[in-house]
DNA sequence: TCGTCAATTATGTCTATACATTATCGGCGA
DNA sequence: TCGCCGATAATGTATAGACATAATTGACGA
């Protein structure tokens, strides 16, 4: 391994507080010491803490020194992949089958509810994702026309709303909700379950800016569909 | 809002592209013509787009030039509370019931489904988190003996033993799947529902290093929980 | 026409230096 | 004893220059 210098310090430094040699809360050498110790230049050094720092791994206080950080309340990774791509990715056909197309007014207490615009219309649409002709997700999305005026022109026979939203419009902010719900009369005839049968339920809100965007309500088939968070050195096979 | 210059300059182009004046794939200026533009030197234009890139928001090629990347899957950050902590903010009173606690010795089918320590002895423990004496959660966990060896000596008879992992044990890699569930018999009579209730199904195994830590699986009550996970500055209060 | 190779160009790493910023420490005075 | 305050020691930011590295481009030759 020809790491760069600066990687090759952050990596040792990393590797001791991982194996315990440096414990949280205890102090790093200063700069200065680690430039001797490297024989490097200082930049050099305070990159590899930048990095560490940046990492959540260490603390760094002026006139104080570098810390090791105490265990943070954690968070994970989650992926929210494109339904299509993952479902080709399988080896299955993928189909969206439209069910609902309307134009709601504003001040609904529908719209309301969604959190957008208060001024504009919305675009309700409804649908089911299919893999294979077998019902995997049904989802029930409000739009705002106001921040996606080309989304009216949109068909959505048998592409889904969703990848499309995620191809041509950019957002800054998002939202997700996931929680175990049992299935509806209505979800259960659109995901051909019996009612009462476990679905993973998703619901999204995501902004560009203040502005409200679109929000989506999914209902996915327990048996057929888990969601997957991370956390760390990504795509590891487990062993390398 | 006074910030250094390679903050500024990151944030700029951070925007560019959030709000899509930068489209994914689009070549942004050279460092020659960003440090010409910003009027600085190389190091400082470099180190605000090395920031950029560590963000994954654009790619960096040698001699090609650096390039807004294409969002393959969208990832969120989804928070991992701690059970108490979260009951208590509720208001309600935390309770962990341990019911089961047993040394699983290695070699067996379930040691190996874990994918913990071939070698060591695994230590399992079950039981219930309540609020307010109202089960909200089930929980079986295993832990490596080989890894976390003081973990044999706690009690857990009250206190959660998540809560004493993530205090005492540090981690490096942790995977989560989330899925939903209809409660088996067994987890029916744990979190007194009936048989066939949807039930949030969330697993979890950590590692430090190469080395499996724990595994646990979780069965929460899907009336009564939810996980959320973000994206961008958030911390949007629902309805603001 | 097509493949090869070298020149070019943009990023990657590193140094030595300078000055800014800020929390801590220790001493001085009330 | 206590509080204020300046000296100090650490990190933070930035510069200008040097050389390394790698991929693209284009020119040259088969």
């Amino acid at each position: 391994m020809n790491l760069p210098l600066h990687e090759k310090i952050r990596s040792e430094i990393e590797a001791d507080i991982l194996t315990g040699v440096r414990t949280p809360g205890s102090r790093l050498p200063t700069e200065h010491d680690l430039m001797q110790q490297y024989g490097c230049s200082r930049m050099t050094v305070s990159k590899a803490l930048s990095a560490l720092a940046g990492g959540g791994l260490i603390e760094r206080r002026k006139r104080a020194g570098s810390f090791v950080a105490r265990p943070k309340a954690h968070s994970m990774m989650l992926d929210i992949p494109d339904l299509e791509q993952e479902i080709v990715q399988r080896g299955q056909r993928y189909r969206f089958e439209l069910s609902e197309r309307t134009i709601v007014p504003p001040g609904t207490p529908q719209a309301r509810e969604a959190g957008l615009a208060e001024e504009g219309e919305l675009l309700m649409i409804a649908g089911v994702h299919l893999a294979d002709d077998v019902p995997l997700a049904c989802e029930l999305r409000l739009v705002s026309l106001a921040a996606v005026p080309e989304m009216a022109a949109q068909p959505f026979d048998d592409d889904s709303p969703g990848a499309w939203l995620l191809k041509h419009v950019p957002w800054t902010e998002a939202e997700t909700r996931i929680a175990s719900v049992a299935a509806s009369t209505g979800v259960a005839a659109q995901l051909k379950l019996s009612v009462g049968a476990p679905c993973l339920f998703v619901e999204r809100r995501t902004w560009r800016g203040s502005e409200g965007i679109t929000q989506v309500r999914q209902h996915f088939v327990g048996s057929a569909y888990s969601l997957v968070a991370r956390f760390g050195p990504a795509k590891r096979a487990p062993g390398s």
